[in-house]
DNA sequence: TCGGTAAGCTGACGTCATGACAGGACAAGT
DNA sequence: ACTTGTCCTGTCATGACGTCAGCTTACCGA
C-alpha cells in the first residue's frame, strides 16, 4: 500500500536518501512555526537542512509539495483522536466528562501542530482540493464519531428529528480547530486558556445533546 | 482624526495618487480571491492594475502592507454586523429569529470578503499582532453583543453562573468564521448550504441561552 | 500665459529565489 | 580495484524583489 519514496525524477529513494528527505521535512516544520507561510522559501529550508536548494527539488516538486507531505503524517496521527470518543457515553455526569476529554484532546493535538494545520486550513480555504481531502481525513474520525453520537441519541428521541447530524458534528469540529488556532485571541480578549475549555466542553455538549450538562 | 493618505516615502497623495491606490488595491483583492495568498505577487497586481510594480512600492511597504489596508475597510464594514443583534431578544420565537438572521447575516458578511478574511485569519493564527488586531475588530461587534446577551440572561438567572459570556461568545463567533470558510468543505461531506443554517442557528441559539428554541 | 513646485510614474539595476541539469562523490556488491 | 546506482551540489537562465534617479503631469499663484 504505501508506495516507496521516490524522488521527483522517478529514483527509488535509499536509506540515506530518506534521511535527508525526513530532515528537509523537519526543518521546513520549524520554519513554519517560526515564520509566516509566505516567508518560507525552499533556500531557508535546504540551508537549515545543511544542505543545497538543488537537494529539495529532488525529493519534492515545491514547498507546498513538502507541506502536503507532513500534512499527510499528521492527518496519520490525527486518526487517533478517534479514541476520545470511542464508545463514550453522552449521558448524565459520564456526558460531561466526555465532552472535556474531547475538548481537551482535540486543543491538545492542534497545539502540537498548530503551524501545519494553519497551511492546511487556509490551502482548503483557499478551496485546494488536495487540501481540503486532507483536512477532511484529519477531522473524519472527530467528526464522524460526534456525527455518530448525535444521530445514536436522535434514533432515541432524545435529540430532534430535523436535526442534521453532520452539520452540527462539522459545526462543532470547527469550532474546535478554530478556537484552538486562535487561542491567543481569546486571552487578550481577558478570556483564559483555564476558562475556555469547559465553556467549550459545555457548547459541545449542547451541540450533541441538546441539554445542559449535569456536572 | 483620517489621517491624511501619504505614500511610503512621504509625500500626500493627491486624488490621482489616491485612485491608482485604491486601483491596486482593488487589483489585490481580486487576486487574492482567483489565486493562493502565497503566489500573490507585487508584480501581477501592478500588471493588473495597468501600471509598474515601482508605484505600487510608492504606496504600499509590501502585499502585506496592502492586505491591511483591505482588511482595514472590511473591519469598517463589519462594524455594521451589530445591527443583526442590536436590540434583538433571545426569548421564544423571537430568540430562535435572532439566531437564525444572525446566522444569515454572519454567513453573508463572510462569503463576501472571504478571500481578505482568510488572510487575515492566517496572520492572526500566525501571531502577527497587527492581524489579530484586526481580527478583533472585525468581529467586535458581533462578539461583543453576544456576550451581552449572554451575560444579561445570567444577571436574569436564565444561564448558569459558571459560564464565561465572553468565552461563549467567542467560541460561537469563532464557529460561525471557521464555518463560513469551509462550507465548500462541508458540502462534500453531504451537508447542503441550506441544511447547515438551521443547524448553526440551533447551536447558537444553544450557547446563548442553554436551551433549544421555540420555532 | 507662464514658470515653479510638488505629485505621480517608470526604466533600469543589483540582489536574491527558483528550478533544471550534468556531473562528481559516495556506498555496496563483485 | 571496478562497476553500478544512489545521492548531492555547482552552476546557470529566468524572473521577482525592492530601490533610485529622473522624467512627466497637474496644479497654482503671479
Amino acid at each position: 500500500m504505501t508506495g516507496q519514496v521516490r524522488t521527483v525524477d522517478g529514483r527509488v529513494a535509499g536509506r540515506r536518501g530518506q534521511a535527508t528527505r525526513q530532515k528537509l521535512l523537519d526543518c521546513l516544520s520549524e520554519m513554519l512555526s517560526s515564520s509566516p507561510y509566505r516567508d518560507v522559501k525552499v533556500i531557508d529550508v535546504a540551508r537549515k537542512a545543511g544542505t543545497s536548494p538543488a537537494t529539495f527539488y529532488q525529493y519534492f516538486p515545491d514547498v507546498e509539495g513538502a507541506v502536503l507531505e507532513i500534512a499527510e503524517q499528521v492527518a496519520t496521527e490525527g486518526a487517533a483522536l478517534t479514541e476520545l470518543l470511542e464508545g463514550r457515553s453522552w449521558t448524565g455526569k459520564a456526558g460531561w466528562q466526555t465532552a472535556q476529554e474531547l475538548v481537551d484532546g482535540f486543543l491538545e493535538f492542534w497545539r502540537k501542530n498548530d503551524a501545519i494545520l494553519r497551511v492546511v486550513d487556509l490551502g482548503a480555504a483557499e478551496g485546494d482540493k488536495r487540501f481540503y481531502k486532507l483536512r477532511m481525513k484529519i477531522l473524519n474520525s472527530v467528526n464522524n464519531s460526534l456525527a455518530d453520537a448525535v444521530a445514536e441519541l436522535q434514533a432515541k428521541g432524545r435529540v430532534d428529528k430535523d436535526v442534521n447530524p453532520a452539520a452540527i458534528a462539522g459545526s462543532l469540529v470547527a469550532m474546535l480547530a478554530a478556537v484552538a488556532s486562535h487561542q491567543k485571541g481569546f486571552s487578550s480578549w481577558g478570556v483564559k486558556q483555564a476558562e475556555l475549555k469547559p465553556n467549550l466542553a459545555l457548547l459541545v455538549h449542547l451541540g450533541v445533546t441538546g441539554r445542559k450538562p449535569t456536572k
